[in-house]
DNA sequence: ATGAAAGCGCTAACAG
DNA sequence: CTGTTAGCGCTTTCAT
C-alpha cells in the first residue's frame, strides 16, 4: 500500500494548449526510470533521488514507502544520467600496464576494495596492449568523466598531462617517484633499487653480475643505476639478456641458459622481477649449480612464491598493497571534499637475504 | 579557419517574451563541449557528432574543419552524455572472484584485448570481495548500463537472473557448464574434470589419496566428483585439507605440512589449484619426498611456472585464454547486431601428465 | 550532407 | 521536508 494518498486534487491546467501529447515518449529505453517509482510511490522524482542519496533529508515514512516502490518495479538507477546530471561518477579509473604482473595486482587489489567500500567504482585500463598506447587508453578512460584517476609510472605524454590537469580531478602517480608529479604520488626511487642491489651483492664478495631484464621501463631504470653503481666499483656486468613480457619463469629459465651457453658464468645475476629469478633459479638448480654457492639470484618485488619455494631466492621487497591502499586513502580524502593540496609519499624498499636453503 | 561561414541572417523572434536569457548556463561544468566545438567550426553540434561517430556520413572537408576544431579545443567527449542519449555505452562488464587468481586473469586478458580492440571498454567487477555479495555488485554493474556482461560461474541469485534478463543485454556465464544458462556459456565441466583426475591416479595405481582445496565453489564441485569417483573404486580419501582463499604457495606449503603432521601418507595429492600444487610440491621436496616417485601432486589450470619449475608436477590443462577469446567473440556477434541466439560452448580441459623430473 | 527540435534519466537550485 | 523548473551533453528523428 502505498501512503495514505493526499492525491493533488484535481490540479487545474497550465496551459490551454499542451504543446503535444507528452504521454509515451518516442525513445523510451523500456526500462523503470526515476519517474516510474515516483508515481508508484506518489512523490515526485526528486524525492526518489533523495531517498537513494540522501535518505537523511527524507521522512522515514516516505522513505519506506519509496523503497517498497523501488523493490516492486526493480528499479535500477541510471548512473550515466546521475553522473550527467551531477557532474560526479563514483568512478576511479586506474592505469596499470598490464594484469599479467602480480606486482600491480597487489596494489590494485587493496585499491579497489578500498575504493568499493567508499561507495566507488574501479575501471581498471590495461596500457600494455600493444595497439593502444596510454594517450589513447586515457582519452578513452576521461570520456567517462572518472572522478579520480591513478596512473602507474611518471612517464606521460604532454598531451596527456594537459588533458590530466583540464579534467581537474584528482591524480595519483604511484610505483615510481619524481620531482615533477602531475598531482598526488605514492611509490618509491626504482634508482635506488638498482645501486642499493649493486651494493649489497658487492660487499658480500660477488664479482661477476649478470641482468636479466624485462622490457619494463622501471626496470630498465634499475638497471641503469645498478650498472652505474657496479662502474663505481670498477666492475662491469658480464652480461645482459634481455626477455620479452610478459614475464614468465619460462622466460627466467630460457635467459639463465642463454647466459651459460654464451659462456658466462656469473655469480650473482640480478632479475628484474620474481618471476624471472624464479626461473633463473629453477635453471641453475636443473644444471646442478648451488644457490646462492655457485651462483647468487636476486629478484624483485618479493612475491608470495619466492620465500616459499626457493629460500635461497633474495630479493628486493617492496609493500605493493602499500602502494594501493595509499593511493586510495589519498583519493578519498581528496574526494571527500577535504581541501588536501597534493601528498607526495616515498614507500621505500628492503633487500631481502635469503639463503637459508 | 573555419569554413566560408553562412551564419543565420537575423532570425525572427520566436516567441514574444523569450522566457528567460539563456546565456550562460547556471550548471555549466567547464569542460569543452560538442557545442564548443561546433561553434568553433562553425556548423551544428549534430555535424561534429556526425564527424565523430560517423565520419562517413560528413564531407571530407567538414570533416577536417571539425577535427581542427576538436584538436584546438582539447574536446574529449562525454559519454555519460552520449550513453544516455544513445543507450550504448560501449562498455563491456565482466565479474570474476578475484584479481588474485592467475586462472582468470589469463582468461580476462584476451577478452580486454578483443573487447578494447572493437572499440569497448572493460569494466572489471570483483565478488570475492567479503563485503560485497555478487548481487550487490551486479546492481552497481548495471547501473553503468553496460552494453554486455560475463559472469564466471553459473551459480547467481534469482534477483540477479531477474535483473539480466530485464537489462535485455547480452550475457556470458563462464567456466563452468551448466543445462540452464541465463545467455551464452562458455566453459567446461567441473564435474567431469573430478572423475577424470580419479580415473587417471586410480589406473596409475595410486591408491592412497588426499586432497589439498581451496574454498572455491568449482573446486569444491571438482572435489566432489573426485570423491564420489573413488567411492566407486572402493576407495576414500585419505584426508581433505581445505585452506584459505586467496591461494597461495605458502597456502600448499602449509596444507601439506599438516597432511604430515596428522600422520598420513598420502601418495597422491589432488590440489584444486597449480598454486597449491606448487606448494605441497615443494614442502614434499624439502621432506625428502621423491615426486612423483613417493607421492604424485596434481594441480589444476597448467599455469605457466608449473611445467618449468616443478617437470614432476602433473595438471589439468585448461585454455584459459580461449575462454576469454571466445567469450568476446559472442558478445562482439550479438553486439554488432547479429541475429545470433544464446551460444554455449564447452572448450574441454586435458590432463598432463609430467613426471620427467 | 546538414540542421532543428526534442528528450535520454537524473539532480542542482531554488521555492514553498 | 517536498516539489518545480531547468538543464547536464549528447543523439535520435525528422526536415531540408
Amino acid at each position: 500500500m502505498a501512503r495514505s494518498a493526499s492525491s493533488p486534487p484535481g490540479r487545474k491546467a497550465l496551459r490551454e494548449t499542451p504543446p503535444s501529447e507528452p504521454r509515451t515518449s518516442t525513445r523510451s529505453t523500456g526500462s523503470v526510470t526515476l519517474g516510474d517509482v515516483a508515481k508508484l510511490a506518489g512523490v515526485s522524482p526528486i524525492t526518489v533521488s533523495r531517498a537513494l542519496n540522501h535518505p537523511e533529508l527524507v521522512t522515514p515514512e516516505t522513505l519506506e514507502t519509496v523503497r517498497q516502490a523501488i523493490a516492486e518495479t526493480g528499479y535500477v538507477p541510471n548512473l550515466l544520467a546521475g553522473g550527467l546530471a551531477s557532474s560526479r561518477t563514483k568512478l576511479v579509473a586506474a592505469i596499470i600496464p598490464t594484469l599479467g604482473n602480480a606486482m600491480f595486482i597487489d596494489t590494485i587489489q587493496p585499491l579497489n576494495d578500498l575504493l568499493t567500500g567508499a561507495g566507488y567504482q574501479l575501471l581498471l585500463g590495461l596500457s600494455g596492449f600493444p595497439t593502444t598506447d596510454e594517450q589513447e587508453l586515457l582519452k578513452g578512460i576521461l570520456s567517462r568523466r572518472p572522478d579520480a584517476i591513478v596512473l602507474t609510472g611518471v612517464n606521460h605524454s604532454d598531451e596527456s598531462r594537459q588533458r590530466l590537469k583540464a579534467a581537474k580531478i584528482p591524480v595519483v602517480e604511484m610505483w615510481d617517484l619524481t620531482p615533477a608529479p602531475i598531482d598526488s604520488l605514492v611509490g618509491f626511487s626504482h634508482e635506488k633499487v638498482g645501486k642499493a642491489v649493486a651494493d649489497f651483492l658487492f660487499h658480500k664478495g660477488y664479482r661477476r653480475f649478470a641482468l636479466v631484464c624485462a622490457g619494463d621501463e622501471r626496470a630498465r631504470i634499475r638497471r641503469r643505476s645498478f650498472l652505474e653503481a657496479l662502474g663505481g666499483f670498477g666492475l662491469e656486468s658480464l652480461a645482459t639478456v634481455d626477455v620479452p613480457t610478459p614475464t614468465t619463469v619460462r622466460m627466467g629459465r630460457e635467459g639463465m641458459a642463454r647466459l651459460l651457453a654464451d659462456g658466462h658464468r656469473p655469480d650473482a645475476v640480478f632479475c628484474s622481477s620474481d618471476v624471472l629469478a624464479h626461473g633463473v633459479l629453477a635453471e641453475a638448480q636443473s644444471r646442478g649449480l648451488r644457490v646462492p654457492e655457485d651462483v647468487a639470484v636476486m629478484g624483485f618485488a618479493d612475491l608470495d612464491f619466492a620465500a616459499y619455494t626457493f629460500p635461497a631466492l633474495s630479493t628486493v621487497h617492496v609493500d605493493r598493497a602499500a602502494i594501493g591502499t595509499r593511493a586510495a586513502e589519498i583519493l578519498l580524502a581528496r574526494l571527500g571534499g577535504k581541501p588536501a593540496g597534493p601528498t607526495m609519499v616515498d614507500i621505500g624498499f628492503e633487500i631481502i637475504e635469503r639463503a637459508s636453503a
